[in-house]
DNA sequence: GTGTTTGCAAAGTGTTTGCAATTTA
DNA sequence: TAAATTGCAAACACTTTGCAAACAC
């Protein structure tokens, strides 16, 4: 059973996010929120659309990334130093990170909790709190 | 009232991690240990290295803090995509992140509890646990 | 002396940028 | 047609690498 994400579901989202839907944009998003959620990098991506056809320069792939990271459709996870995952999923949970394969994997929201969120220093606010598990083959 | 870290002390972890107690290495250990805790990046080091008049390549800086993390003498710390730091405490703790200032500052481990740590997915284990509140001026 | 460590410069990786050409509304 | 978007190639920031010279034991 997949989840129905009609495509006029997609293109309403970039509407609503003032993104005109580009072939490019709807081609992405096609690829991003089309199924299961994911945790994707730049290369990955790029490496689908043109792989499914698409034609789409790595550089407008980045830009995109951004625009729906802004328009909350997605999330950046920071992981790993010198490349940057999205996840299609933006509501609140966690992640296994997997040093070895570089995977992420989510952790339902309901497995970890924070007994406790300490306060923010003086002058700054929370904008998010990541939990992330990293775990190695064993 | 400083903590008191005698050079020696200093020479012993190095030596106990049979790394030569180089004069490269026994000054960026006395740049990062003496003293407070404190979280660094490569560039950093090595400008305080220069600004103290030790001559030093970033080369060997990142050398240097990669066989410091082997010996457990610190600790890397993944927020921010692009650039790695280091931690002179390698105890448990947790971490926020300035995503304006980009800078660390711990979190006491008594101010954060996990009441739950999911089980690692198939085929894992656990390598650590890292709580990171992003928090931003406001 | 022998093996380790260093420093340099070059290469590597992932990401961003400037700008002309193209596309969208 | 005016404004937004794209793709390219060049620039970027940070990190790693190869190797000859210098150093520690």
């Amino acid at each position: 059973m997949d989840k129905i994400r009609p495509y006029s579901q997609v293109l309403d989202r970039l509407r609503n996010a003032t993104l005109r839907p580009t072939r490019q944009r709807l081609a992405l998003a096609k690829l991003l929120f089309d199924g299961d959620d994911r945790h994707i990098t730049a290369e990955i991506l790029h490496g689908e659309a043109l792989g499914s056809r698409v034609r789409v320069s790595l550089a407008t792939v980045y830009n995109t990334l951004h625009q729906f990271t802004e328009a909350n459709l997605l999330r950046e996870i920071v992981v790993d130093s010198g490349r940057s995952y999205f996840d299609t999923n933006t509501s609140q949970h966690h992640h296994f990170f997997n040093e070895d394969t570089r995977m992420l994997e989510d952790i339902p929201d309901s497995q970890v909790a924070l007994s406790e969120v300490p306060p923010a220093p003086q002058g700054t606010e929370v904008s998010s709190i990541d939990v992330i598990v990293r775990v190695k083959n064993s």
